[in-house]
DNA sequence: AAAATATCTATACAGTGTAAAGATACCGAC
DNA sequence: GTCGGTATCTTTACACTGTATAGATATTTT
């Protein structure tokens, strides 16, 4: 299932392995279909027997990119430990400071995944919860058990968090924002989950 | 300095201005120069004498659009001219409420201000406070002066409520989140900025 | 082994951004 | 006014793009 000959066995993650390195370096409006073809030194028109055209590509490479950044939430969460009240907080922390240096560590990653390549078609609820959603549901859940979120503020607290992370890392990442103000949002967010409680 | 004759008067502008058109219509990576020339019956190359090239006038668009979102969330705070309490609160949720409109009704556009286009330098403060900023600040003062924000909590406000506001915006844009999200967050951060006080 | 199929190549075409050189209209100096 | 210089625009050309079509090659099926 490798490379078990001439027809080179798996083309299509290769493309679109060669896609998200491409789209990595340089941009995804700066990479040429036939940069990533002659990488892999085939022709081409080869891309066209496993994605009905670049564009459908560059949204596969899209959501390998958004599946690279819930890797590195996991990843940073599982750097975490500690349990109980303290174990919550740094783990809630950790979830949008890796999620900002994704932003800012893969810029052109980042703007693929979510700059109108990987639209959901925006049907009723499409049932796919995402996994950064689910990862960031889990550690609400944490923060409730801990007594740290009150229970009637999770729901709204989900939108609110997320939004909230995700529009300062763009807003960083776009130079409208300086970096230090990922570390104020996060204190911020902390403050104002904790305050529904007193 | 309108159109005087065969020089054309004034290209630069009506470029900038066909370019935002054409954006506004198809999205900036379906957009050619050709086209922006030909819908002015000019050539290709007569760009060139106005812009280094087709990435600048696409980034001058970029900030032509972020400039036409400040006019309309402008326009919005305009409409409301309750004073006191409830103005102040009406016109914070008046200016979320026109920043999410604007990116849904001009995705093309809102993508073209906020996907790369258009990066500050980076550089250490750039001292250019943008249009938005300015206004939010603004109907934050006013939430400070009615009471109804925490003046310590006001500076961390700044940046929890662009970013919330920006991160919902784009991610109902990209069908991450339902559009209904928009107006819970208002609710959130209406409730927490309040709950500051009590 | 032969036929059918999936996969890849070769070729070709229209469209792109843009560099270079030539034409045209304007503008200030005499 | 006329003349020369300059800004503006056109023409032409080139390298490059995505992709359609048709042909070659390897794999799979029968």
């Amino acid at each position: 299932m490798s490379k078990p000959g001439y027809h080179h066995g798996d083309l299509e993650s290769a493309l679109l392995q060669g896609a998200v390195n491409r789209v990595r370096l340089v941009g995804a409006e700066k990479v040429s279909l036939r940069a990533i073809a002659g990488d892999l030194g085939v022709s081409p028109s080869a891309a066209y027997h496993h994605f009905p055209d670049k564009d459908a590509l560059l949204t596969a490479a899209g959501f390998a990119a958004i599946d690279k950044l819930a890797d590195q939430q996991e990843l940073a969460l599982s750097m975490i430990s500690v349990i109980g009240v303290d174990g919550a907080l740094a783990r809630f922390r950790a979830l949008g400071r890796s999620y900002v240096d994704f932003a800012l560590n893969e810029p052109h990653l980042f703007r693929l995944a979510f700059g109108g390549h990987c639209v959901i078609p925006d049907g009723t609820d499409s049932e796919a919860p995402t996994r950064a959603w689910t990862i960031l549901t889990a550690a609400l859940d944490e923060l409730v058990n801990e007594g740290l979120l009150k229970f009637e503020f999770r729901q709204k607290s989900e939108i609110l968090v997320w939004s909230a992370v995700h529009g300062v890392a763009t807003l960083i990442l776009e130079g409208k924002l300086p970096p230090e103000a990922a570390d104020d949002l996060f204190d911020s967010l902390a403050q104002m989950l904790g305050l529904g409680n007193e």
